[in-house]
DNA sequence: CCTCTTTGTGCAACTAGTTGCACAAAGAGG
DNA sequence: CCTCTTTGTGCAACTAGTTGCACAAAGAGG
């Protein structure tokens, strides 16, 4: 449902080829909406035969056959109507969270481990959203698309950040339970 | 991956029918693993076959043909073995942040009202999570698995209250670009 | 009694997302 | 030159999740 319109995002910020999409998807538009580059590749193409993008002309095929494209005005409009559409959010789903509720019941036995492995990865994301700020955000921008695209990247900051607390509140009450990695069972 | 474990989970906490699992996952596990009926039924029926649950014995058929199931010893085990194991959180896939990113490129028009609309979602939902502490977790109980149940719990509340924060956020930065509702256009 | 609604279970078809390759061209290293 | 790796594009098969019904039994309302 959204992922053509990420890529119509993307292309509209910057024409692109399959490859470069995928590599700006690993760093910035797919902290919030991910994607492979096998998915790219095919939406790509549905999004041309659709008549949204088209391939950018004027373009020696350089190395491999590295094709680039670029948004026409019927996917720009398509963009604008998908953005101003109001959509509900989707539900939850979230692994740890589950297994957590599943550890009430089977024992909190290698959950641990698995916390402070999180714990570490979500610093790690952070502070990569909080290097991004500082690079290209600096204090006194205000034009409506930086202020906007701040606006994103604070939701992951801020996400970020709720995810290490909780993380880190997570560990200190297993600690407090009784048998941890001696494999806790209740009843 | 992980909807039968969500199942198994329930199960353990409490034997149900299809419908009685629907409706713990409407008002509990599915805050934070959500599921359709349709997806609930189809998937007892593989866990029965794979023997990690069965029909509760003992049972009239009582009203329709409501049946209930209980977890063997397999899927406890099943479910402990899952709950132990490593698991990468799944990337983040969020409609709202990717339409304002692309309310970027394209204009904000629109999506005032349901930054709103959104809001009021997350506060509500928000205010159901606090009602469920209030009456499930009252000050002093500190038995394992209602520590961990709180904590999950807690997840929930800190995540309502980083998106009403947040949305809070956009719609005043909203409010102070030119032209929101008039359809700005940048470009 | 007879319809109408609710409760409960489920199938079928579809869409979205993932996994596992395949393969061609170009450059790197000997 | 010849292999080996990297870059780039893509197909095919599968799994997970959604949508749209269908239908039977029980209870509610006249």
């Amino acid at each position: 449902m959204s992922l053509p319109h990420a890529i119509l995002t993307a292309l509209v910020e910057k024409p692109s080829s399959g490859l470069e999409l995928t590599r700006r998807f690993d760093r910035s538009i797919g902290y919030f909406w991910s994607a492979t580059h096998q998915q790219i590749y095919r939406e790509l193409g549905k999004l041309e035969t659709e008549g949204l993008i088209r391939e950018l002309p004027g373009r020696q095929p350089a190395r491999g056959q590295k094709k680039s494209y670029e948004v026409l005005p019927a996917g720009r409009e398509e963009l604008a109507r998908w953005t101003a559409a109001p959509q509900d959010p989707r539900p939850l789903r979230d692994t740890m969270l589950l297994r957590l509720r599943a550890a009430a019941v089977v024992g909190t036995a290698g959950v641990g481990d698995d916390l402070r492995r999180h714990l570490d990865l979500h610093e790690r994301q952070l502070a990569e959203y909080r290097e991004i700020e500082e690079r290209d955000f600096p204090p006194g921008r205000d034009g409506a698309e930086d202020r906007l695209r701040h606006l994103v990247l604070r939701a992951g900051i801020d996400l970020e950040t709720f995810w290490t607390g909780w993380l880190r509140h997570a560990l200190a009450e297993l600690a407090e339970l009784p048998g941890e990695g001696a494999g806790a069972q209740n009843r």
